[in-house]
DNA sequence: GATCCCAGTTTTGCATTCATTTTCTCCGCG
DNA sequence: CGCGGAGAAAATGAATGCAAAACTGGGATC
């Protein structure tokens, strides 16, 4: 009935499955992550309903939630657009994050346990893999695992809850694209130096570090998806 | 049909009003934040459609999306509750938002221009007066655009979002205890510190200053907050 | 040839209905 | 007197129905 790759960067997020709508929501985040939406396009609801097998009332459901999330707008009487990725946007969500991240690193050391820790270097093992294979799409599903799992690490629910919404939107940017792969090496050697900022117990150093590698990302993801539209 | 006094913090969110679902998440919104729907009690939709002078669907399309937002919780078959203001997780919030400030402290000087600087003086002026009559509500509410016009300047969408998500949630909290009148002259004090820095154009400082105002509100409301629970 | 206008069709917003599931009530039994 | 359970009542999840708003495509007009 419903799809194979659901990419499953979801789990995390909270709310138990009050059944249909929410496997809507999931559902069609993951359709217009992967883009398989033409943004900017008429969403019309038959359609989708069809697509995916369920009435239209769990569907606009879901699109009311997808609109406050920001992935579609709602028009009046006109239907749900998908909204554009826009560099602008995509500029901001990464300055938002480094200041998480940043924060993140000056406490993560303090608060994370040893079982959290071996489980990011076990990721980062997972991830140095994916670089030798040049596996991309594999790097980017481990990358977000290493990086929630530093979230997770200073327990604070606000902040997991709302990295992982910023991560979902970047990652909508990041599929966009085609990422280099000669970045990954780049990237496992950033993720290296974090992880010994990190096991020194250095928060200024691992903060600074984290804030610096979002920043680079960034900037090279901006700078792919300006060349796109260019 | 509805209320007058909505607090009005809305506004700046986004999402052209699609009709009659958006007016319920505000309405609904409003009515927990005000905490005039026990925490923790089952939300029974008939009563609320009633209240509100909606029909079932735009209710329940709006407890969808305050689920989403960590408003209500939906059990299945079992109905919405609402969600219980937890000191831990109002401290997560305040952390976040700290972080956030901190950031917007860095960025704010060569950001802000010269109307935004003045808009956020005037506001400032209105705090006093507020201070001055001893007008806690007042307060609140000009706080909240002081700290909102901050966020504005940085130029942002994400971190104004966030923000802004961040406050309403924070003044559930804040309206559930009777803030302290005598903390107001404090605030007064530490928004004059933080506007001479923003004067100044001194980055970290101002930066420093947001961060320790927060920290040192956060605080004050979690202490009486615990006390209350005690 | 472009523009305007107006039926006819489609699509949307919301109310209502229907099928389940849960909750309540009340009675028998231990 | 408390406990458990059958049945009734109520509430929820989702589908359907209906009125209003937006598109469509001819045809007349300039």
């Amino acid at each position: 009935m419903s799809e194979g790759t659901t990419l499953s960067l979801d789990a995390a997020t909270g709310t138990p499955p009050s059944i249909l709508h929410i496997q809507v929501i999931d559902d069609l985040r993951g359709i217009i992550t992967r883009g398989e939406l033409a943004e900017g396009k008429r969403v019309p609801e038959a359609a989708l309903c069809e697509r995916l097998g369920v009435s239209r009332t769990p569907l606009r459901e879901a699109l009311k939630v997808l609109a406050a999330e920001g992935f579609v707008e709602l028009r009046p009487n006109r239907g749900a657009v998908v909204v554009p990725i826009d560099s602008d946007a995509v500029a901001a969500l990464f300055e938002l994050k480094g200041a998480i991240e940043y924060m993140i690193g000056l406490k993560l050391p303090e608060r994370i346990t040893p079982a959290e820790r071996a489980h990011i270097e076990a990721i980062q093992r997972r991830l140095v893999e994916c670089q030798k294979r040049a596996d991309a799409s594999g790097y980017t599903l481990e990358n977000h695992n290493f990086h929630a799992a530093l979230a997770a690490g200073i327990r604070n629910d606000a902040v997991v809850q709302t990295y992982s919404t910023l991560q979902r939107k970047i990652l909508r940017a990041r599929l966009a694209i085609n990422e280099d792969p000669s970045q990954l090496a780049r990237s496992v050697d950033e993720h290296e130096g974090i992880l010994t900022m990190l096991r020194a117990g250095a928060a200024r150093d691992l903060a600074f570090r984290l804030e610096k590698h979002n920043r680079r990302t960034g900037e090279a993801i901006l700078a792919q998806l300006r060349a796109k539209r260019a």
